[in-house]
DNA sequence: CTTGACTCTAGAGTTAACTCTAGGGTTTAC
DNA sequence: GTAAACCCTAGAGTTAACTCTAGAGTCAAG
């Protein structure tokens, strides 16, 4: 019945553009749609499913090519749940050392911050004497990445 | 006296690439060194300082255009705490706001790890159902972005 | 028929921060 | 006096995930 949807209105209906379709294509995440006589590609409801598939996805942080194996996965009806059980795994830990990081980096920035706004309440009027900060900075010892 | 030191033994002490020197070079983030008679830089201690500054700010996640502003303001000894301070306020909500961003990924992924360690365990010789995280990814309505 | 909106392919451009290569010259030590 | 180790420039390549372009063909409406 329904001959199927061209790329542009498809695109319209995930809310992405027609490039990263092709793209999506080309990278083996969405499967070679029929043509029309034309040359059209003509997109069924199954690829705007595996479209919001994708973005979901990658709000989870993963990355294009895992996502084309969570498709593959999906497609083949096969247990699967150990293998995405794995990719949690390492996206998790993975995500968890990113947030230490930026905790680390967070501390730092903070204590920076301080330091400028104790320097430039304490000007206030006087001349300054330079940025606390510039001058860790500068400083030839690099003692600061120590705890 | 010390007629300057050259690029590879200046990236050895710094511990970066000679490629990376050169870069920062073209960047505006190390002054045009000058040359010995063959063309070669010759680079003076100032230039390790500089450096070592480059990368003390990269680790407070600063871009390499930014830190060539904060080298600048350290060059010209000019007050400068204001800018400075901006600059930090500016990562530090960045950083900020990243780590919302993962902490609440991290609650997303534990709780897919979840369903799939109890998929597992529940599947322990009987024929698995399927992965419920790929069902959740697969699933037309896209209710989960919603708290 | 003739617009005008749409689509096709192949390939280049984007961003950040490097990294590497090719095809040369320079220094220094033996 | 030559070989090893070093350095030079200009420009291409890397990564991810697109984004855009050029130049051409297709399709529906009027
Ligand atoms: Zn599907
Ligand atoms: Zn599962
Ligand atoms: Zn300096
Ligand atoms: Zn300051």
């Amino acid at each position: 019945m329904s001959a199927g949807v061209r790329i542009g209105q498809l695109a319209r209906n995930a809310g992405v553009g027609i490039h990263a379709i092709r793209f999506y294509e080309r990278r083996g995440l969405l499967r070679r749609p029929p043509r029309s006589e034309g040359g059209y590609r003509l997109f069924d409801p199954d690829d705007a499913r595996d479209l919001k598939f994708i973005r979901k996805a990658q709000s989870l942080g993963f990355s294009l090519a895992e996502i084309r194996e969570l498709l593959i996965l999906e497609r083949t009806s096969a247990p699967g749940c150990v293998h995405v059980r794995d990719l949690l795994r390492r996206k998790l830990s993975d995500v968890r050392s990113k947030i230490e990081e930026l905790k680390a980096l967070e501390a730092q920035l903070a204590s920076g911050l301080r330091k400028c706004q104790r320097e430039l309440n304490r000007s206030r009027g006087q001349p300054e004497k330079g940025c606390p900060v510039l001058k860790e900075l500068a400083d030839a010892k690099e003692s600061e990445d120590s705890k």
